[in-house]
DNA sequence: TACAGAGTAAAA
DNA sequence: TTTACTCTGTAG
C-alpha cells in the first residue's frame, strides 16, 4: 500500500482542523473541517496559513482551530500542506475580522485580505524573533505573541489582554523609561486624567477636538508613550503619508522605552513594497514592536496586548476602505477598542457626525482644549461674503481679488513677514463650466452630465459619458459661449503672483505635494488636504474654495467643508488671520469663526436625526440592474423596521457607464437593528452566490454606511 | 421502463 | 480532483 498523503496516518492529537477558506462567496463564509496528517501535526497551529483541496481546487485558507471531533457528517479531506507555521491570524484579529464582516454584510475572506499582508518567505525567515527567545534578561517577554502549538485558543473566545499574566509586567528595565508628563495634554482640562487612565490601563474613550497648531502629533506620541510604558500596545491610524511622517517624528522624539538596536515603534504604509511591508508587520505580530502607526490598513495590525487605538482626522475620506466590504477605520477601530478593552483617542480639528453619535451614545467622552488655550491659539477668522460671487469669475479674480483677502495677504507678507496659505478647489471641481451669458451650468446634450474642460482636450467634454461638446449651446438662453466656473490652482497661483510681484509662489496639490514650507514670506497655493505645514505657522490663510465645497449636492457638504477649513486654519500661527470667501451667515462659516466644530456637529447630527439620515440611522446601499435589485431586495427577508428607498438611477461613476444602466436602492433602519440588516443582506448574498448568479449582470453590490447618501 | 455512461454541479 | 447526482440515449 503506497503511502501518499491520501492514506497517511492522521494526527492523534486534535486531528480535526477548522479552516476558513480564502473564497469570498457569502455561502461559503464559515469554517470547514479537515483532517490533520500526522506529519503536519507540529506545523498546523491555529492561525497559520494552510492549503486545502476545496471542491477539487487547491485553495488557501487559515487554520482557525484544532479540535478532537468534527460535526461534519461526510468524510473529511486532509490538509494539503501548511504554508508556514507562522500564526498570522491571531485570535484577536480573527474576532475583529469576523465582527467587521458581520457589521458590513461582507465575508471573512474579504476582511482578512485587508488585514493580513501577503506572505513573503524571505522576510519571514529574516525577521527578528520574538524578544523572549534569545532572552536578553531585561527583554519584556510577550507570552501571547506566539501561541504555542499546545495552547489551542478558541477563536470565538474574546481575547482578554489581561488574561495572560505577564511575569515581568512590573518594571521596564531601562533606568529611565520615558516618564512623559502631561506635556501638551496639560492644555486640555481632561488631559491629565486621560493620560492617567492610559497609564493604569483603563479603557477610556475620547472624542478628541485637537487644539489648532502643530502639536497634535506630539499629543498622540505622548498618549502612545504612556500606554507603552504601561506595557500595552498602540495602533495609530492617520489619513496619509504626510501625516504619518509627522507622527513618526513625534514618536521618535518621545523615544518609546526602546532597547538599543530596536525601534520603539514601526510605520506601516501601503507603499512599502511586499517584502518590507511583511517584515515590519511580522515585527508587530511577533511582539518585537508594540506601537504601530500607519495609514488605513494598519487598523488591523496584530499589536500585542492592545491598550490604545488612535485615529486622526476621522472625517477624512481616506479612512474609508474602497474594497469590499468597505469598512471605515473609525468603525473598525471603535469595534476593536471595544473588543480588546482598549482605550481610544479619535478625532482631529473637526468633529464628524459619526463621532458625535458615539458621544451621544455614551461610548466616548469629549476631550477638548481649555477655552483660554483655544482663544490664544485659534486664528482670527473673517468671512468675505459679498465677494464670494467674484471668486466664481476668473476675470474678476484677476482684476479685483476680494479686497479683504488682498489686504490680509499683503499685511501678512509685508508686516508679519510670514507665508500665506491659499486654499483653492481641487482639480475635480476645477473644470466645471457654465454658460458665458446666463451662467447656467453647462450640461451634456447627450446625458445631462456636467461638462468640464481639462486634460489634453481644449473641447469641453461630459464628466459622466465622455461625449465632447464641440458645438454646445446653452439650453436656457441659447448662447454658444462658455466660461470656466472655477479657477484652477495653477491659474490662481499665476494671478496672485501677479498681484504680489516679487513674492515667491509655491504650489502643493495633485502630484506635487509639499510637506513643509519655510517661515519666509511666500504665497502657498494648495488644494484641500495638501496644505504644507509652515515653519512657525502661516501668517494668514485665504480659503477660496468655500462655494465650490458648500455647493456640492451632498449630505456631508457642510461638515466636509468645515473640516477642510479647520485643517487649513489650524496651520495658521496664533492670532494669525484667516479670510474665508463665503456667506457669513452659513453655519459652517459661523463654526469656523467661533472655532466650534463640536457645536456644529451636534446641530448637524440633530438635523440628520430629524431627516432620518445617517449616522442617526443606519443605511445600506444596494446597487445593480433594476431587475437584480428588485429580486435581491424582494427575497432578502429584511427586518421589519427596514425601509426601502428607491431605487433610483445610480450616477455612473467613471468606468461603468457602458454597461446596463445601474440603479441604487437605499435601505434605512434604526441603528439598533443595524446588525440584523447586515445579517439579512449577507444571507441574501449567500442565496445568490449559492445559485451562482454572482458575477454577471445580475450582480448587486451591497454597501453599508455608504459615503454619499443624498 | 430500466439502466449505463456522459455531463454537470458542488464545495469538509 | 473527486463525488454524487441528473440527464439522455438505447436496449429490453
Amino acid at each position: 500500500m503506497a503511502k501518499g498523503p491520501k492514506d497517511q496516518a492522521v494526527s492523534e492529537r486534535l486531528p480535526v482542523a477548522r479552516v476558513a477558506v480564502d473564497i469570498s462567496l457569502a455561502h461559503l463564509d464559515r469554517p470547514f473541517d479537515y483532517l490533520v496528517p500526522a506529519s503536519l501535526d507540529q506545523a498546523a497551529a491555529p492561525g497559520c496559513r494552510v492549503r486545502v483541496r476545496f471542491a477539487g481546487q487547491l485553495v488557501d485558507g487559515y487554520l482557525l482551530d484544532r479540535t478532537q471531533t468534527s460535526e461534519h457528517q461526510g468524510r473529511l479531506a486532509r490538509l494539503e500542506r501548511v504554508i508556514s507555521p507562522e500564526p498570522v491570524l491571531t485570535p484577536e484579529i480573527f474576532a475583529l475580522a469576523r465582527s467587521v464582516a458581520d457589521r458590513y454584510a461582507g465575508t471573512l475572506a474579504d476582511v482578512l485580505r485587508l488585514a493580513i499582508p501577503p506572505r513573503h518567505a524571505t522576510a519571514e525567515r529574516e525577521a527578528p524573533a520574538p524578544p523572549d527567545a534569545p532572552a536578553p534578561p531585561d527583554a519584556p517577554a510577550s507570552p501571547d505573541a506566539v501561541p504555542s502549538p499546545d495552547a489551542v485558543p478558541s477563536p470565538d473566545a474574546v481575547p482578554s489582554p489581561d488574561a495572560v499574566p505577564s511575569p515581568d509586567a512590573v518594571p521596564s528595565p531601562d533606568p529611565a523609561p520615558p516618564r512623559p508628563g502631561s506635556g501638551p495634554w496639560a492644555r486640555y482640562p481632561a488631559g491629565p486624567a486621560f493620560l492617567a487612565a492610559l497609564a493604569e490601563g483603563r479603557p477610556v474613550r475620547a472624542a478628541w477636538s485637537a487644539l489648532p497648531g502643530p502639536e497634535w502629533p506630539a499629543e498622540i506620541a505622548v498618549a502612545a508613550a504612556t500606554t507603552a510604558a504601561a506595557g500595552r500596545g498602540v495602533v495609530i491610524v492617520v489619513p496619509d503619508a504626510r501625516d504619518l511622517a509627522r507622527v513618526d517624528a513625534a514618536l521618535t522624539a518621545v523615544n518609546l522605552g526602546r532597547r538599543p538596536g530596536q525601534p520603539g515603534h514601526v510605520c506601516l504604509t501601503a507603499d512599502l513594497g511586499p517584502a518590507e511591508r511583511y517584515r515590519r508587520w511580522l515585527t508587530v505580530l511577533r511582539g518585537v514592536v508594540r506601537v504601530v502607526a500607519g495609514t488605513r490598513a494598519a487598523m488591523f495590525a496584530p499589536v500585542c496586548q492592545l491598550g490604545l487605538v488612535v485615529l486622526w482626522d476621522d472625517g477624512d475620506d481616506l479612512h474609508a476602505e474602497p474594497r469590499a466590504p468597505y469598512p471605515n477605520a473609525r468603525e473598525v477601530l471603535a469595534l476593536r477598542a471595544h473588543q480588546a478593552q482598549a482605550a481610544a483617542l479619535i478625532g482631529g480639528f473637526a468633529r464628524t457626525a459619526e463621532l458625535t453619535q458615539l458621544v451621544a451614545a455614551g461610548w466616548a467622552k469629549p476631550l477638548v482644549g481649555r477655552p483660554e488655550a483655544l482663544r490664544h491659539l485659534a486664528p482670527r477668522v473673517r468671512a468675505a461674503p459679498d465677494e464670494a460671487e467674484l471668486a466664481r469669475d476668473a476675470a474678476a479674480m484677476t482684476a479685483r481679488l476680494p479686497s479683504l483677502a488682498l489686504r490680509t495677504a499683503r499685511t501678512a507678507l509685508a508686516v508679519d513677514a510670514g507665508p500665506v496659505l491659499v486654499q483653492v478647489p481641487r482639480r475635480g471641481y476645477l473644470a466645471a463650466i457654465a454658460c458665458g451669458r446666463c451662467r447656467a451650468q453647462a450640461r451634456c446634450a447627450v446625458c445631462g452630465g456636467p461638462l468640464q474642460v481639462g486634460g489634453s482636450n481644449e473641447v469641453p467634454g461630459c464628466h459622466w459619458c465622455g461625449a465632447l461638446a464641440a458645438d454646445w449651446t446653452c439650453s436656457r438662453c441659447g448662447s454658444g459661449r462658455l466660461r470656466a466656473l472655477v479657477t484652477g490652482a495653477a491659474r490662481t497661483a499665476e494671478e496672485l503672483g501677479r498681484a504680489f510681484p516679487g513674492v515667491p509662489v509655491r504650489t502643493s496639490g495633485g502630484q506635487h505635494v509639499l510637506a513643509e514650507v519655510p517661515a519666509e514670506p511666500a504665497l502657498v497655493i494648495a488644494t484641500p488636504g495638501a496644505e504644507p505645514v509652515a515653519v512657525g505657522g502661516y501668517a494668514a490663510a485665504l480659503l477660496l474654495d468655500g462655494w465650490a465645497l458648500l455647493g456640492r449636492p451632498s449630505l456631508r457638504a457642510g461638515e466636509e467643508t468645515l473640516r477642510r477649513w479647520l485643517n487649513a486654519a489650524a496651520l495658521v500661527r496664533p492670532a494669525g488671520s484667516v479670510v474665508v470667501l463665503a456667506e457669513a451667515s452659513l453655519p459652517a462659516v459661523q463654526a469656523l469663526v467661533r472655532w466650534d466644530p463640536v457645536g456644529f456637529s451636534e446641530r448637524e447630527l440633530a438635523e440628520r436625526a430629524e431627516l432620518g439620515f445617517p449616522p442617526a440611522v443606519r443605511m445600506a446601499a444596494v446597487t445593480g440592474s433594476s431587475a437584480a435589485i428588485a429580486e435581491f431586495v424582494g427575497s432578502a427577508g429584511l427586518p421589519d423596521r427596514a425601509e426601502v428607498l428607491g431605487p433610483v438611477p445610480a450616477e455612473p461613476d467613471g468606468a461603468e457607464h457602458d454597461r446596463e444602466p445601474r440603479e441604487r436602492a437605499l435601505i434605512r433602519i434604526p441603528r439598533t437593528d443595524g446588525l440584523a440588516l447586515a445579517r439579512a443582506l449577507h444571507a441574501a448574498q449567500a442565496a445568490r452566490s449559492a445559485r451562482k448568479d454572482g458575477g454577471g449582470p445580475k450582480a448587486v453590490r451591497v454597501q453599508l454606511d455608504p459615503a454619499e447618501v443624498a
